[in-house]
RNA sequence: GGGCGGUUAGCUCAGCUGGUCAGAGCGCCUGCCUUACAAGCAGGAGGUCCCCGGUUCGAGCCCGGGACCGCCCACCA
């Protein structure tokens, strides 16, 4: 136990009180707890790529609070936290920084060392390539830097996880549950491998899921085009916005029901310039009112031509290969002058370059329709990707969602109806989402910093993959880098040989192991599964509900057959569209360390926990500050109160009326904060508490001050009233102020308060046995508000004597006033008080003359 | 095109199941060095609670319509 200070401060205090709970194990999990006992969190595992920013730092504090408010309520808090290093985040931030490329036909250097930086980030500058296991060291290496310094800003800012429970979605456990996992979906038919046409970013060359899928705004043109008629009885007009497909062409397609083009369905039509006889054919997607109402079906420009081409049954003419350039190779199908123009206008070019080209050949054949009309429509872009998305065939790996499945599809509804949602709009998303869902979950990604899929290919004899009958990994051998290390039963020599092997080159999106965090966390250490999981609370963004949320509520589903948890909590949004301006305009500094520095970790989380749950928030701060002073106001009156109680234990009775005033409001605000944090309401909990609080100092403080420096009757009950005070307004504030609470207690108190008890209204209203009229408080708190006021308005300071005051007031409040005379006359300095019955309140304030 | 949020003092936002709900902080103005706190205290100015209808004895709060902002989804002809 420490001395209360002279001077308080702020300064330091994180550092502090970081390194006291390190040592003191005070957020350690203990492993003996029952499941009943425990309250487990899903934590987020942050992508670990480059600076964190204030946006994490925000759901992070919320969820801290959260996390703090059931330990004091007595629930051993599980948790954990998570790295999420794999992926292309980290892929992209390696070849940045150190200029550097990965070749996956480049042997592995044992020798390699790390690099240094490259000169100016190194962005689209790879200066050199690397062996895939090179580069993937690289990654761990440049991922294991900034783990570091993405704990050290989770430890300012006082998220109470305990440390030894880390893990990263790239480390062998992780791996090893992800490859599991995968496995056992394959083995009961949920993952399976198809060749099929996918959704294909070119710069990255990966084909990605429709979860990673967005809609951009794109500036375009719309060529109207001419289909002559096979019979020669005219032509058909199209509109497109990719005349490159062309030579991909397969067919027209319109409404069934329309009847510009009913006579036509069955007869074929030639395409412009390459001169392919394609039919006319009959789709309920076709709309109308789309341009001509009738429209060119390639293989393939967008997800529709996709559907057209698998329901109708039409061939497959893919031209662009999966670097985004159409193949150099004149295509079968096309012949005579339609091979001619390919070579020269498509054939080695990209859509771009050869759209221009096809669209000079159109208007030098007379094919186009007047000129392109400039537009701007929706493209899909690969969220993280700078080019549209192509289509293109491949073989990949996926996993059923029920998109395909409507029995999976309502199952994973009513699992979304059975979630407790805060707030509960945020369930519609999930909902909406399902509904939405259009294609099973694509999970490979022709990446290399990522979870292997633990599968190998046998190679017939006469060198022929068998993708049909893959080799699978057994359980106890993971994980498994297929690429590396042999399958059972084979030899390292018999890799790509006939008669041999050949390891799965694919490695899985990032979702598809962090879908798996409560499996991970739950099984980092032996025994430990059933006592946290189904866990209790997963938080997170709003913006990875359709990714991170839906597969891991898809993932336990299929192996556990329930919820992965019983609570998700949804933080808001950051507002800040202006960030760089913002920082350069006001030189404000926006990274959560820095605004440690600023304003101390409490007054962050202040801001932080002023937002509810959903509730989007702008970068405030002014508010802020106002957390970091309430802090300090925090330090101030504790000082004051243990200094004149000497925190020597409030032993005696609380006699005095108004004292009990104060305690039994005091209980209603611990039953409203205790009610609002049991339903992740920390927010109103914090704003019914602090409210509490300026008051207590302003009024309640005031009023008792002189009693309890004195050696009067009353110095006793407003000493014990005092520290009781204290002790419960510490605790309703310590999950949202944790160093500044913790640095309070321990002027008095042993142990953390961190793991001290949640107060409990039913000893307060003991202790003041129901007799606590709060109007004698509110009456004293006016009567000395309106000495205030005068002596204000004269320009007087507040320590001036007030001669004489007239209280004119109805009975029963001159009764309470009666009560906390003494108190009142104190506080305002008054020399003669007078109370008076009247109808209604009347102060009449005479301060004594002036001294000079 | 569909959906979800939001619109309350100059700024950022609270206002829970309709009746002291017209509030807080910041900013602004005026005072006050009062031995916990000047990183403070006391006081003050400032709002047709987006608009239009409706329900009700009574509506920021409920219903209908509309406007604007943000976000999510949607098969890019």
């Amino acid at each position: 136990m420490a001395e209360v200070p002279d001077k308080v401060s702020l300064e330091g205090i994180e550092a502090k009180w970081d390194a006291a709970w390190e040592e003191q194990r005070t957020y350690r999990f203990d492993r003996g707890k029952p499941r009943e006992a425990v309250f487990s969190i899903d934590t987020p595992p942050p992508t670990v790529s480059g600076s964190l920013h204030l946006g994490s730092a925000f759901g992070y504090i919320q969820t801290d609070a959260i996390a703090r408010f059931q330990r004091m309520r007595g629930r051993e808090v599980f948790y954990p936290m998570g790295w999420d290093d794999n992926g292309l985040p980290t892929e992209r931030r390696v070849q940045n920084h150190y200029g550097v490329w990965c070749d996956p036909t480049a042997p592995y250097d044992p020798d390699f060392t790390e690099p240094p930086p490259a000169e100016g980030g190194g962005k689209d500058k790879a200066v050199r390539s690397l062996a895939r296991q090179n580069f993937v060291e690289l990654c761990h290496i440049l991922t294991a830097e900034d783990e570091k310094g993405f704990e050290r800003v989770w430890r300012d800012l006082g998220l109470s996880v305990d440390w030894t429970l880390t893990y990263a979605t790239i480390d062998d456990h992780s791996r090893a549950v992800s490859q599991r996992a995968f496995l056992r979906n394959l083995r009961r038919g949920q993952a399976y491998a198809a060749e099929a046409p996918t959704v294909w970013d070119v710069d990255f060359g990966t084909a990605v899921a429709q979860a990673e899928i967005e809609d951009r705004e794109t500036g375009g043109a719309m060529h109207r085009v001419a289909f002559q008629r096979a019979d020669g009885e005219g032509a058909i007009e199209i509109e497109t916005t990719r005349p490159e497909l062309l030579p991909s062409c397969v067919a027209l397609v319109a409404h069934p029901d329309d009847e510009r083009y009913r006579p036509l369905f069955g007869s074929d039509v030639l395409t412009p310039l390459f001169r392919v006889a394609v039919p006319v054919v009959a789709h309920p997607l076709a709309e109308p009112e789309k341009g001509t109402g009738i429209a060119m079906v390639c293989t393939f420009g967008d997800t529709t031509d996709v559907v057209w081409w698998r329901e109708l049954d039409l061939p497959l003419r893919a031209l662009i290969q999966r670097d985004g350039r159409f193949q150099d190779e004149v295509p079968g199908w096309l012949t005579g002058a339609g091979a001619e123009t390919y070579g020269e206008a498509v054939a080695g070019r990209h859509a771009k370059q050869a759209r221009r080209a096809v669209v000079e050949k159109l208007r030098d054949a007379g094919d186009l329709i007047g000129e392109p009309k400039q537009l701007m429509h929706p493209v899909k872009f690969f969220e993280k990707g700078d080019r549209p998305l192509e289509i293109v065939t491949s073989r990949q790996w996926y996993i059923r969602n029920g998109a395909r499945d409507p029995g999976l599809r309502r199952a994973l509804l009513e699992r979304g109806e059975a979630m407790d949602w805060h707030p509960p709009f945020m369930g519609v998303r999930f909902k909406h989402w399902v509904e939405g869902l259009n294609s099973d979950w694509l999970i490979s990604r022709q990446r290399f910093f990522g979870v292997p899929f633990p599968v190998w290919y046998p190679i017939d004899e006469h060198g022929r993959t068998q993708w049909e009958d893959p080799i699978l990994c057994a359980e106890d051998a993971l994980p498994v880098d297929p690429q590396s290390d042999p399958p059972p039963g084979y030899g390292e020599a018999q890799r790509g040989q006939p008669g041999g092997f050949a390891g799965d080159t694919d490695v899985m999106d990032t979702w598809a192991t962090s879908s798996l965090s409560p499996q991970i966390v739950g099984t980092i250490e032996p025994n430990l599964f059933e006592r946290v999981f189904p866990m209790d609370l997963r938080p997170q963004g709003p913006e990875i509900i359709r990714t991170w949320l839906f597969a891991t509520v898809l993932r336990s589903h299929l192996e556990h057959y329930e919820l992965p948890w019983s609570d998700a909590f949804i933080n808001g949004w950051i507002l800040d569209p202006d960030r760089k301006k913002m920082s350069k305009s006001k030189g404000n500094v926006t990274t959560p360390a820095d605004l440690v520095v600023q304003y101390g970790a409490d007054g962050l989380r202040y801001w932080a926990c002023k937002a509810g749950p959903g509730a989007d928030t702008a970068v405030d701060q002014a508010q802020m500050k106002n957390g970091r002073r309430l802090a300090i106001k925090l330090l101030n009156a504790s000082k004051f109160m243990l200094g004149v109680t000497s925190g020597a234990g409030a032993a005696g009775a609380i006699t005095e009326t108004i004292d009990r005033a104060m305690l039994a409001e005091l209980a209603a605000v611990v039953d409203d904060a205790t009610e609002a944090f049991a339903g992740y309401e920390y927010h109103r909990a914090l704003a019914r508490t602090e409210s509490f609080f300026w008051h207590f100092c302003d009024h309640y403080l005031e009023l008792v001050k002189s009693r309890a420096y004195g050696e009067g009757p009353g110095a006793e009950s407003a000493r014990a009233a005092l520290e009781t005070a204290l002790a419960i307004l510490l605790r309703l504030f310590a999950p949202v102020l944790p160093f500044a609470t913790e640095e309070v207690w321990s002027w008095w108190r042993e142990g953390s308060i961190h793991r001290a008890p949640w107060p409990a209204a039913e000893e307060l209203r003991d202790m003041v046995a129901g007799d606590g009229d709060v109007e004698v408080l509110a009456v004293a708190a006016d009567v000395l508000s309106e000495v205030h006021k005068a002596k204000t308005l004269e320009r007087r300071p507040l320590r001036t004597q007030v001669a004489r005051l007239v209280v004119e007031d109805v009975g029963d409040r001159l009764a309470a006033l009666r009560i906390a005379e003494a108190d009142v006359r104190e506080a305002g300095v008054v020399e003669e008080l007078v109370l008076r019955e009247g109808p209604e309140r009347q102060i009449t304030v005479e301060l004594a003359a002036a001294a000079d």
